[in-house]
DNA sequence: TGAATATTTGACTATTCAGTCAAATTTATA
DNA sequence: TATAAATTTGACTGAATAGTCAAATATTCA
């Protein structure tokens, strides 16, 4: 008995990210979201009890979306250096498309929410810092195996270094956003974190 | 004749800098810079046409607050790897005296309200990328003394690597903001940055 | 078919928002 | 002290905001 569930929260969700992507949770408004995704404004609350709770679930989603590129890239089977430029590569094209599909350069969906709401939604910012301790444990992996391999100091604090590299890859995201331009990321992101994780830059190491 | 200046406009710039940067463009109003600053709207709207104006206002009138103290850190009589810690200092100090006052890590003015209206307000975009340009100026000059007394590799790209250097701390003053927390930035940004330079670290090199 | 359940609708509220404006007030100076 | 100019005031508007709710509708299955 009971009637069968519908699109209606999924079409929320990709519209809710969508929007406060490309712009941000504060311009964004519920009813924005509704025209946008087609659902009246009952059936909003319907789903969800308020915006700052669909924003986490957006989140939510986005996140779980985002895993299985996360585990293709960052596959065991992958030469580790090339899980760290293949990561580069996936994140350029997503924002060229974007860039090219809205006219402007969209950064990290997680990092411009999180910092808009630091001070206001409490369970926003922790929802954010599980997804970076999240991001982050895969780069403490690779990490591992290239001590392993030899690639880099035997010494490297994994878990100093993989901040340091999500510091990094953020940064240059924020900038591109806010230059709307994508030149660093194109041609410098790469090699400039390779030296940051300590890769002597040889052909060797660098032709996998 | 006529009346003589008040210190209304200054206030105005003072209380919506403070707010903004505490909280968000979006979830700070008018009538709410108005109110901490005890000035009433008709004042606010006699020294500033609109909202994204006095944000532009403010952001300019920060800057020019922060020159002097970027002078100072980046004095030609300073030694170039100390200019870089003595701002990894400054920075530090400024975010954990917000932190005990606020109760929160309040990251990068410019960086956070770039991000937020990166989509919708041309005009305060334009002006925090003259701002980055200017700041990575800072960096680009002490980069150059430092190939000029080979403490880096001669060949080092200085436009590039300053980019890498303020994508860096950019990256990890968003993340400290996030987080609520400076754990990072107090014990390891300083030696990261170092590492990232491609300054040898040595006690020689390090003691200045 | 009919009961049970989930979903959808649209009209509704109360508040907050950015922005306006004409009149009142202050103050420097001639 | 009169004048001129900048400043301040407070009441105002109209639009947008998040959120509410009871009723209508669709769908499932017994």
């Amino acid at each position: 008995m009971g009637r069968a569930p519908t699109n209606t929260k999924l079409k929320l969700l990709e519209t809710a990210h969508e929007l406060i992507w490309r712009n941000s949770y504060g311009s964004v408004s519920v009813d924005g979201i509704c025209e946008k995704a087609n659902v009246k404004k009952g059936s909003f609350y319907h789903y969800f009890p308020s915006k700052a709770d669909l924003a986490i679930a957006a989140i939510e989603w986005w996140m779980q979306n985002t895993i299985p590129y996360l585990d293709e890239i960052f596959s065991p089977s992958r030469h580790p250096i090339d899980r760290f430029t293949t990561l580069i590569d996936f994140i350029y094209e997503k924002q060229e498309d974007m860039r090219i599909e809205y006219g402007h350069v969209c950064g990290c969906p997680f990092i411009s929410i999180g910092s808009e709401l630091a001070a206001q939604e409490e369970k926003i910012c922790q929802k954010i810092a599980d997804i970076t301790k999240q991001k982050m444990s895969y780069f403490e992996n690779a990490l591992r195996d290239m001590i392993a391999m030899g690639l880099i100091d035997q010494n490297t604090d994994v878990i100093l270094k993989a901040e340091e590299i999500y510091a990094f890859i953020t940064g240059n995201m924020m900038l591109a956003r806010i230059k709307n331009d994508l030149k660093f990321m194109k041609t410098s992101l790469k090699p400039s974190l390779l030296t940051l994780i300590g890769v002597e830059r040889t052909t060797e190491t660098l032709n996998i």
